[in-house]
DNA sequence: TCTGGGGTCCTAGGACCC
DNA sequence: TCTGGGGTCCTAGGACCC
């Protein structure tokens, strides 16, 4: 979807498009900015003017989305918003309204399976689909079933998206970033050479900062120059399985199906603190965010009906490291006590000296509450010494 | 006043078992 | 004194993605 959080917004105030605004942060100031300006007002009718700017920000967090405006700026995803705020001050700055966003997620994905059923989740904003065997799937090289979709979508949704065409994901996706906004993008196999291979080795969805780093330093900079290397010289390099897998995704090769039905491995819940937050002097506001989020991860679990076993915690100091911890049960649960109990036992095991930006709780190793064994067996688990932890627990 | 939040997957070492 | 090979589970960290 392009752009997605920023556009749903542009929904709701239509009088911001064209203009630079940027969705990020979503602490409460920005909210209440926007409250405050709207008063009595139906929300198009709230003058542009009346909007909160990025130079009046004064949060700690990132951009999540920025309007094409935005982008000729050199503002995008995932930047801080001090350094976006100093790019374009006089970008307008919303919050995430995730309910919102969530919304829009279920209606254009929805739109998507009534056309073409094997759709692949990729997040928010994101699928894979498979329309090898869709009635008219390969008329016009798939053009005419991608026009169709981004019709249907912005029928159901008045939102557009780009749509990269090609006989893999690795290839689909690399495309899908060719023609934006509201694009379609062609990629055959024989247009491996001239399409792909130009590009940046870091266009490969998998290859990131790191690995891009490591390859600059191997003076390998596009995928053409990635193809070029022997596999057994990336695999020297890279190790086995990194090795062998960049050296076919420089040949496009990607044999990956859609996958349409998939079971979460964890789930969790993580706040960064407006300041950095002392674990002595901070005890009680850090004990209620802990339990807080404790709560939130049991709710999300309830709600959606898993249990876990593996509780974690995480945090992060004021350097911006981070630490995790990770506490089995010998039961599954999804009860908030046993989880800030257990997260509690985890936390002791982590050094509390260093000033704190950030806290999580996370719930691993997930069952279907309904697949998880009844309480009244959990005891015969329990005799089993499962791990060194546990004694600590009884 | 740099640097969100929710995820997945991989690696590597140690415990433990057969 | 030296000492297998395979497997699973758990834990910690890190890369990466949306």
């Amino acid at each position: 979807m392009d752009a997605f959080f920023a556009s749903i917004e542009l929904l709701r105030y239509p009088q911001l498009k064209g203009l630079p605004v940027v969705i990020g942060g979503g602490r409460r100031r920005v909210d209440e900015a926007l409250r405050e300006a709207s008063g009595e007002r139906a929300l198009r009718f709230i003058p542009v003017d009346d909007f909160p700017r990025l130079k009046d920000y004064a949060g700690r967090g990132v951009i999540t989305t920025a309007t094409y405006a935005a982008r000729q700026f050199g503002v995008g995803s995932a930047m801080g918003m001090m350094k976006a705020a100093k790019l374009c001050p006089d970008a307008i700055v919303l919050p995430v309204d995730f309910d919102e966003v969530r919304k829009y997620s279920r209606a254009f994905k929805e739109a998507i399976r009534e056309v073409a059923p094997l759709v692949e989740d990729r997040g928010i904003d994101e699928v894979y689909i498979d329309f090898t065997d869709v009635p008219g799937g390969q008329r016009d090289g798939g053009r005419s079933l991608a026009r169709l979709l981004q019709r249907s979508i912005l029928e159901k949704t008045g939102l557009t998206c780009s749509i990269g065409v090609a006989p893999n994901k690795l290839i689909a996706k690399m495309a899908s970033e060719f023609n934006k906004p509201n694009g379609i993008s062609i990629v055959q196999e024989a247009d491996l050479q001239t399409m792909i291979w130009p590009l940046a080795c870091r266009k490969i969805n998998g290859i990131g900062p790191k690995s891009d780093a490591k390859l600059a330093a191997l003076k390998i900079h596009t995928i053409g120059e990635m193809a070029a290397q022997e596999i057994g010289w990336l695999i020297d390099h890279f190790g086995q399985a990194t090795g062998a897998w960049m050296h076919d995704a420089a040949w496009g090769r990607d044999s990956r199906p859609v996958v349409t039905e998939s079971e979460p491995v964890s789930m969790s819940r993580e706040t960064t603190f407006e300041r950095d937050l002392h674990a002595v002097r901070d005890k009680a506001e850090l004990g209620a965010v802990f339990t807080r989020l404790c709560e939130k991860v049991a709710e999300d679990l309830q709600r959606k009906g898993y249990v876990g076993k593996t509780i974690g915690i995480k945090l992060r100091y004021d350097n911006f490291q981070s630490v995790t911890r990770d506490q089995t049960l010998t039961h599954y649960t999804a009860d908030a006590k046993t989880i800030r109990q257990t997260a509690g036992l985890a936390l002791k095991r982590v050094p509390l000296n260093q000033k704190l930006r950030l806290l999580g709780v996370r719930v691993g190793t997930l069952l279907k509450a309904e697949e998880a064994t009844l309480p009244a067996s959990a005891a015969a688990t329990a005799e089993e010494p499962v791990s060194p932890y546990m004694d600590q627990l009884f």
